[in-house]
DNA sequence: GCTAGGCAGGAACCCCTCCTCCCCT
């Protein structure tokens, strides 16, 4: 891959159904030329037409308070979207997981969509370290990599994509520094359709 | 670590189907 701007993002969501369920947060961080730009970042809590199981408010502390007065999934979706521009997005176990969220949203709301590339940064641990023999998940990563986690609310989208964003960051770099350029999967997705400026 | 679904990949087998695991919330 050449220099490029990328988009790493992360969602909540009340369970893990696509099909089911619904996003309630977003979070964005964008990252140019393998640098993360902590000042460049996209949040939002999204009001979703279901109640928060209350295992999901367990899990990352996001309650019906927090969402009760967010704006629903559409208008968030088409501020992300354009955030996004032009960004390649990543995501940890993206295409399994967020990309198929934000599909489901489009569909399931009747938006208008375009296509957008994204990477999976899964793809990334399996090229550092061999797909067997190491767990791949985001504590995985953040403890192999020698991130401190300290003072980050985890399982909030803010906070895991303050981490991911350091873990691409290392692995991009090692990726580069061993391999030359990161023969990573570009997968593509779909995000809602924005009017030109 | 509890709850949920489902892909991807492997095994067994002959090309689909079944099974298990990973990873996300």
């Amino acid at each position: 891959m050449s220099a490029q701007e990328l988009v790493i993002f992360d969602l909540e969501t009340t369970g893990l159904s696509p099909a089911g369920d619904e996003i309630i947060q977003i979070a964005a961080m964008r990252m140019m030329d393998g640098r993360a730009i902590q000042s460049d970042t996209f949040f939002s809590y999204v009001n979703p037409v279901q109640s928060i199981p209350p295992w999901i408010s367990f899990y990352t502390g996001i309650t019906e308070k927090d969402v009760r007065n967010a704006p629903p999934i559409g208008p968030v979706l088409r501020d992300f979207s354009q955030f996004v521009g032009g960004a390649t997005l990543i995501a940890h176990n993206g295409h399994r997981f967020d990309m198929r969220f934000l599909a489901a949203s489009c569909q399931r709301y009747q938006l208008n969509i375009r296509p957008v590339p994204y990477y999976d940064s899964l793809g990334l641990s399996w090229i550092l370290w061999g797909r067997q023999g190491y767990r791949h998940g985001l504590d995985d990563l953040v403890n192999r990599l020698g991130i401190s986690p300290t003072g980050v609310r985890r399982h909030d989208a803010r906070g895991d994509v303050h981490l991911l964003a350091q873990a691409v960051e290392k692995m991009w770099e090692q990726v580069c520094a061993t391999y030359g350029q990161p023969n990573l999967e570009l997968y593509h997705g779909v995000l809602p359709l924005v009017a030109a400026a």
